[in-house]
DNA sequence: CGTATGACGAGCC
DNA sequence: AGGCTCGCCATAC
């Protein structure tokens, strides 16, 4: 059934982009506002996974501010829940709670078969 | 339909 | 380097 009728919403498109996020890899929110076409919608995209729900396949942890920080540190527990789950990706945090984005921040192109871009 | 919220980003001091 | 403010966007009520 086409359905049709289907209108992808924004939240939708947020979850498909982070769900193409590879372990090891983390993606800032202003980034995939980017990638969806709204580079001023990185709020929005905080909040879409803010209303993601229970039992998704959408790695919402790899999902980190442009500080290449955890956000919602007030949430302490999942703050803290997303720390774990990417150390045990191998994503390594300063002293500071912050990753090395230049290291790895990961890019929608990379899977999209366009060199250029090396993690290394 | 208008107001308020929020897991952000960049600028300014 | 750290803290504060404004702006922007997409939903919920």
């Amino acid at each position: 059934m086409a359905g049709g009728g289907n209108r992808e919403t924004f939240y939708d498109r947020v979850y498909e982009l982070v769900r193409r996020c590879p372990p090891g890899r983390v993606i800032t929110y202003g980034h995939v506002a980017v990638e969806l076409g709204a580079p001023m919608a990185s709020r929005a995209v905080g909040y879409a996974l803010h209303n993601l729900p229970p039992g998704s396949d959408v790695p919402w942890w790899r999902v980190i501010n442009a500080s290449g920080a955890i956000s919602f540190k007030n949430r302490g527990a999942q703050a803290d829940l997303q720390r774990e789950l990417l150390e045990r990706e191998g994503i390594a945090f300063d002293l500071e709670g912050r990753t090395d984005l230049g290291r790895f921040r990961w890019w929608p192109q990379e899977d999209a078969g366009a060199p250029g871009t090396e993690p290394g």
